[in-house]
Formats: C-alpha cells, sequence, structure tokens
DNA sequence: TTGTTTCCCATGAATTCCCATGTTATCCCA
DNA sequence: TGGGATAACATGGGAATTCATGGGAAACAA
C-alpha cells in the first residue's frame, strides 16, 4: 500500500529516489521497477506497480471494443506509460517529457494513494492539497468515516 | 479493540512507547505497527492497524476511479498516513510533522476509540475531552437514534 | 567523435536496530 | 494474605545499517 508523501531530489541526468517505502511495494512484483505517466487532469503524474496496470487494463477491456471512452483510456494510459526500473539505489530516470509535464524544478514529491501514487512539483501539490484537506473535512461524512465501521468480530483493527 | 487511555513520554527522537494493549491489537495483521495520520478536524492524531486502513480503501474503491471526491480522499486520508513500524520495544518513531500537528511535547495521550485511536498533547486532551463530555451529556438520546446496536450480551469481542 | 544513457562506487546524513536499566505489574507459594 | 520472585513494560543511549544523493566511468546511439 502506497502511504505518506516524501520529497526528494532530481538531479541533472533526471534522476530521483523512490521513497523506500514505496519500493518495497512493489518489490517482488513482475517489474522491478514502478510505471508512470501524466495525468490528464493536471500537471502532475500518476505511478504504480506492473499489478495496478494490469488492474486497469481489466477494467477497460470491460469496455466496448470501440468505445470512444476506451480508446482514450487506452492512449492516455498505456499509450503513455513508461516503466521506470530502479537503479542499484533505487531511484528511477524521468524522461524529459514527464519532468516537463508535471513541471518538476529539482524536486518531486510522491504522495501515496493507496494502491497508487502521483508525482508533483511540490509547490504544485501544496496548493492542491489544502483544498483536497477542505473537501475531505466538509464531506467525510459521506465517506461514513466517522460512523462506525462494520465490525468483523475477531477481525483485528 | 483499542480500549482505554493511556499518556507516554515522547523523547528526543520522537519515539513514543505504544501502549502493550494497543500493540496486542495489531499484532498478527499484515504490517506490525500502526499506521499514523493527522487529523483534519484538529491538533490530534489518528491511527489504527493496517486493517482499518484497507477499510477505508475499500469504502473508496466503490467510487469511479477518476471521481474527483474518491481523489480528495485518497490526498487526504493516504497521502498523510505515515505507517510506523514497531521496534523491538514497541516504539515507534513519529516524525516531525506529526509531532507539530499534534503539538506534543514531550508526551503523548493514546486514547482507545474501539476500531481506532487517537493521539493528543495531555492538555489538549483534557480540554476537549470536558467538552466531548459536555456535547455527549447534551445529546445522548440522538446517540439512542443514530446507534443501533448490534450487542450480543455475552458474545465474543 | 559527440552526446546520451546506464551502471557502479563514494559519502554524509538520517534512521533503525540492539542492548542496558529502572520501574511497575503479575504470579506463585508459603 | 503477605511477601518474594518473575515477567512485562517504558525509557535511555550508542552502534550499525539504510537511505538519499553526487560524481564518474563504461556502454550505446547518432
Amino acid at each position: 500500500m502506497f502511504l505518506s508523501t516524501t520529497s526528494n531530489g532530481v538531479d541533472a541526468k533526471g534522476r530521483v529516489s523512490v521513497p523506500a517505502d514505496f519500493r518495497s511495494v512493489v518489490r517482488g512484483g513482475p517489474f522491478d521497477g514502478i510505471i508512470v505517466w501524466p495525468s490528464f487532469d493536471g500537471p502532475y503524474l500518476e505511478g504504480g506497480g506492473q499489478a495496478l496496470l494490469e488492474r486497469y487494463q481489466a477494467l477497460i477491456e470491460e469496455m466496448d471494443p470501440y468505445d470512444e471512452a476506451r480508446i482514450a483510456f487506452e492512449r492516455a494510459i498505456f499509450g503513455a506509460a513508461k516503466p521506470l526500473a530502479f537503479d542499484s539505489n533505487g531511484r528511477v530516470t524521468l524522461p524529459k517529457e514527464l519532468i516537463d509535464h508535471a513541471q518538476l524544478d529539482g524536486k518531486a514529491t510522491f504522495v501515496g494513494l493507496g494502491s497508487r501514487f502521483e508525482i508533483w512539483s511540490p509547490a504544485a501539490y501544496e496548493a492542491h492539497k489544502s483544498s483536497a484537506q477542505a473537501f475531505a473535512k466538509d464531506n467525510k461524512r459521506s465517506l461514513r468515516l466517522t460512523s462506525k465501521p462494520s465490525f468483523k468480530p475477531g477481525g483485528a483493527a
């Protein structure tokens, strides 16, 4: 599970250390690295392990073969996704087009979102974080975060 | 189940002993430690075992992958949550941003809330407790209406 | 060649691990 | 029931390891 937020440096070669916690999530999977693509929603990147892409593929294959939305998703995600292998120190090299899309300038903020993560420029993320927090605070009841979760007797919490 | 209230010291390294009762709740789970995040309601922390986060994740995954509300929740919860592993003595190290958020100054009060718990600075908790008790007293009738206890007298857990 | 990319090693800092100690709670037996 | 032994717990400090990061050499492409 990808959790927490970490900022690491991006050097002149485009290299950035993937947070160790994130590495351990994908370790042991079919591909020793991460898969990253530009968000079509804003100036940031989305990423995950290969298992995440396979789940997306399963979702997309439930759509009609020539559904316009399907083709758009295929192009936006699979067409743009880059597999980035870890080097021996746990870094990946971000291609220039990804650095440009996220407007990274020497720093990259990794945001864990459970099954996937995002990569932001620190300044852009700070701006979005406050609005996400405000939204979550105002709407937490809709998630039933405050009501009691359905207990499974004996299950560890 | 997380029960009762305990105060422990926070040392210069940010280490704090998790109450033994709390540790035994998560022991045997998928992650030998706790997951803690800042409350978006006030200067305190919320936490639980990994199973708690997975319940939240299950709720969130019922939403569409690119639903704006979903992404806001993901950022506010998963992005801020820190997995804190136990050391061999049952302590965790609180990152600086969590210590700052809860304004912990050498002491931390763990408050068990059943499926999750909170971490407060002792002074802030004392103040909160009295107002919470007053609120509960004023609203005890509404508690009866919204909560249908699935109590089985004598049942397990 | 020239520029780009990949791999490997070095380094400082931060984090984690391990051992030691005092105190409290629990157990056992008389 | 009382007292002593034993185990569990919270806490402190120091050592060892991991982590992030910088630089450079070797492989590759143009």
